[in-house]
DNA sequence: CTGTTAGCGCTTTCAC
DNA sequence: GTGAAAGCGCTAACAG
């Protein structure tokens, strides 16, 4: 501590006791009215809450943690905090939070297991209640144990299958490329490639069934040729993308299992003199910010982000509150957006 | 509280005693050495150490902001998460404060005078140390009135001039603007228009500062009408663009005051059937990442966003430390980004 | 219904 | 150098 240090500033709030002393109750009273717990009469209710709406005051949230209640905090860990499909799953929380006054400390993990694995651990001993962790590192195996450790947390958009303990919400992934599929096949393509993220995430591969699943009611053969395994970035799709549309036989359609990766392909077409659509068609996968302002605008399919977010924020609070929580694996539906990146093959 | 509440959860995280008594020293020990506070022998030091890393000790942040101590936790107001303008910063800011061991709190105004004003009181009284505000709503008065109030906080992106007891980091509009006229100027537009925030910010101000003086030095008499006011988003954009573009004698090249408004302008032109740049040229302000993947991508004004999140923490940790700053109103370099939405006047 | 009373885990004088 | 002890502001039994 540097010795020109000040005297921590008070900010000359109010504390419980003054609070107490003006209304002429005990601090115990003051406590229940605020929190709205145990029996307080109208009157007395009444006369503590215009004492606390006069000096403005609300409990110093350290002391409210300290003594066993809530902090009013939340962790959320996440890999970054861009691109938007991060950004809009943080504000949707953030806003559900702010509609229970409570706040979010967010901590992105920049993909480090490490990193994520030690923030949980300093947040939840006494600086946050609970924890949503976005896209988590951690094994179902790793983080059931800390469940058992008295951890509360909710997973959102796991990476990998969760066991049953460890509640988690995510989008209907599988349904939605399935939908995106068909509305290619529809269009009459047949040599529809997919750009997936990394194998072995659960976002990937219920992706790649919705995928298959469209492909084989249509009674296409399906050609491992034309699925190539990315990372979810803008690169990745350029890259991918790229190696597909160079090919002799190239295909006339390609699905990108997420935005970023149809951004890429996007690039790599226009690099390539193919106009989109007319040479090939694009869709994506997420419907975030971006597939509105490229051009073509990208069909993709929605995930509800923001309410994704919310519903995490639920879950938790409920799970805080010692309740049992009914459905431990929300799913929300997806949709697909029709644009101007898909038409009929040519 | 619901009935069911459990009892909280302890996580079996050791406490300061506990650790004290393992080490076979006081409290008031173990709390020196984690602190690196006051003198402890090095035996004793070495001792109390190893316990600590044994157990993986770390301080209960509540009891630390209790006991006077920091809470280790910084507010950050910011009007929303996204756009790629805010979320850089943000980044920039948790990324400088995790390597502190400091985590934010953040909260997203919306652009409400008052929810900014009442965040920021619960997070001054006991839940944060201090506070960074992006683009915040209050006046300088008002904000200089807190700071009286013991509050601390550096402003970020200004929207106003703020006084001198108010620390800002912002990035340097005016030479930014400049340059970017200039390069139009140079490729032989006279008819710039500009299509600026809303009158009265700072950001807005001294952009059009800049404007006009690339232009006074360029011997172009200023056009009013090629200047229209609009609000930094995309929508704005789109319909200011739209009617500069829709007069008889549109203007062939636009300087729009933020990449949002020239991913509007863009759009306009699209929609009225001019090419971008061989019909109008357009140049944008912040080089967030839409700038790269709109198509031509957008010749830009780079503020360095991150930096600017890394310079308000370091300022604030300053502040909190009770230094004296020197440099109250840090003004970082702009660079003028040449891409492919600008080209040479028709 | 309301007040009294213990602490929560930590930092920080103040003695020794 | 180190320890004992006094709170920080609040919540939660427990009495009454």
């Amino acid at each position: 501590m540097p010795p020109t240090r000040d005297n921590p500033p008070t900010n000359g709030r109010p504390t419980i006791r003054e609070i107490a002393a003006l209304a002429g109750v005990s601090t115990a009273t003051v406590s229940r009215v605020v929190n709205r717990s145990g029996y307080v009469s109208q009157e007395t209710r009444r006369a503590v809450e215009r004492v606390v709406r006069e000096h403005g005051y609300s409990a110093n949230r350290s002391a409210r943690g300290l003594s066993g209640g809530r902090t009013g905090l939340i962790g959320v860990t996440v890999p970054r905090i861009y691109p938007a499909y991060f950004s809009v799953i943080i504000a949707g929380v953030t806003e559900a939070l702010y509609e229970q006054d409570m706040r979010i400390v967010l901590c992105p993990t920049l993909h480090e297991h490490d990193r994520e694995v030690s923030l949980l651990e300093r947040l939840m001993h006494g600086t946050t209640d609970g924890a949503l962790l976005v896209l988590p590192e951690e094994s179902s195996r790793e983080l059931s144990a800390l469940m058992d450790h008295g951890f509360r947390f909710v997973v959102v958009d796991p990476r990998k299958r969760m066991e049953s303990p460890v509640p988690t919400v995510s989008a209907a992934s599988s349904s939605g490329a399935a939908q995106a599929t068909a509305h290619l096949l529809e269009l009459g393509h047949r040599r529809i490639a997919a750009i997936t993220g990394p194998r072995g995430w659960l976002a990937t591969d219920e992706r790649l069934r919705g995928y298959q699943a469209s492909l084989a009611a249509a009674g296409v053969l399906p050609d491992p040729r034309l699925v190539i395994e990315s990372n979810f970035e803008i690169d990745g799709g350029l890259a991918a993308a790229t190696e597909l549309l160079s090919r002799a036989e190239r295909p006339t359609a390609i699905f990108a299992f997420n935005d970023q990766l149809a951004l890429g392909a996007m690039q790599a077409a226009r690099g390539l003199g193919l106009r989109v659509p007319d040479d090939v068609s694009i869709v994506g996968f997420d419907d975030t910010a971006e597939a509105q302002i490229v051009t073509p605008r990208l069909t993709t399919v929605r995930q509800p982000l923001a309410e994704i977010g919310r519903m995490s924020v639920s879950l938790l609070t409920r799970l805080l509150d010692g309740q049992r929580v009914e459905a431990l694996h929300v799913e929300l539906e997806t949709t697909l957006i029709l644009r101007d990146s898909t038409a009929v093959a040519g």
